[in-house]
DNA sequence: ATCCTCTCCTTAACGTTGTTAAGTTCCTGC
DNA sequence: GCAGGAACTTAACAACGTTAAGGAGAGGAT
């Protein structure tokens, strides 16, 4: 009778399952309980492996960088302006492809250094294209903060790739704000078309970028 | 003995109460029972006034917006940059004033539309500066979404206005990256000085935005 | 062969959490 | 004096993260 032992878990494995339960379940249904389940395992062998949940989410974090840096294509020959753009729509599809990825990934810390090449990559590349080191910084953090600052309110409204989450039908929310015309015709503005819009605001930051720190 | 009854609750009590425990407790220790406890009330009293934990969490979120809107002085006369400035410092400084001010934000919703009041003010100042609609909604969310995103990476290092959570020793880490010089230095660029980092990123947006829709 | 030790997991349990159901008290209008 | 609603309490539930204790199996040393 099935003698054959289950080969162990590692971080990894654990990470992975997680990933894509999350996506069926949610962050509120992501239980330790649940993911043991997944795994064939009862939940307090999870803490053999993690010292905590927040342990876990961690390394969940750090694994869906990892899938976003191997699903990107960073040529070294990018111009800061392409590199910006690439990282940052990478970014924000990364985010997109996980139920709360963004709640789970800006909740997180990355496990270990692995993320310092991609960063490392990208400060050559600024330096070389003429900025200092404290204005490449600042460059690549605003850029990355607006994205995570965008995803986390657009995956707040919508959780799931479809539907929308109730309380913001469009129409309902200009008739209720009759006394502010110019907000209820922005209505549209907000909640629609996220992806156009995500480019609108990248690439004003992109643009106040080289405007402010004069490199083209 | 005693017969004065308590004047019964209402939702802005509640969501006041469960305010000042967040500084004491932080998000995780925000239980029911702790925000019972302090309003002198066993924990189901609380949901004849909210439907669950989430409608408290948003009463709490627009009671901090409400507070920012009151301790703003927004000159009808400001200029659409001075505007910006004054806003986007406002809400971090509103976020900064509580544990995980960002975080319950940014999970919540608005009740009601007082918010859309100040929208519409902004929204008015913008287009009478030569935005079309579009533009100014753009320029106030992107602006508005970098900021958010600032202060939750702000809190999520700096969860007390004094302290920092450990694994962010800067010394610590830029040992760990010896491999990678320019992450490594450019760690006092990124966990120091935040006061600093927030403006110069808000800087660049406001600029991106003169630069992008040509208005000065 | 026997014993030891280490890895990896299970069983059982603990305290706490959000939430619901049912009952209680007090005030108001008729 | 009675009905009814408003504003609570008491009691309980299932589920959660987490800990303690122990057990099965592999590998090496004696």
């Amino acid at each position: 009778m099935s003698t054959e032992r289950r080969e162990p878990l590692d971080r990894r494995r654990v990470a992975d399952t997680a990933l894509r339960l999350l996506n069926e379940v949610g962050l509120d249904g992501l239980t330790l309980r649940a993911i043991a389940r997944e795994l064939d395992v009862k939940a307090p062998a999870l803490y053999w492996h993690f010292k905590d949940k927040q342990a876990l989410l961690d390394e969940m974090a750090t694994e869906m960088y990892r899938r976003m840096v191997a699903g990107a294509s960073l040529d070294p020959a990018d111009t800061w302006r392409e590199r910006l753009l690439k990282a940052n729509r990478g970014l924000r599809a990364a985010l997109l492809g996980y139920r709360d990825g963004a709640k789970v990934f800006s909740g997180s810390r990355f496990t270990g250094i692995e993320h310092a090449g991609q960063m490392e990559e990208n400060l050559r590349l600024f330096t070389a294209a003429g900025f200092t080191l404290a204005q490449a910084v600042r460059a690549l953090t605003t850029a990355y903060l607006y994205t995570l600052g965008f995803v986390t309110e657009e995956q707040g409204v919508q959780p799931l790739p479809d539907g929308r989450r109730e309380g913001y039908d469009v129409n309902e929310r200009a008739r209720l704000m009759a006394d502010f015309p110019l907000s209820a015709q922005a209505g549209a503005e907000i909640f629609e078309d996220y992806e156009q819009h995500f480019e609108e605001g990248l690439a004003l930051v992109i643009e106040g970028i080289g405007a402010r720190y004069g490199v083209s």
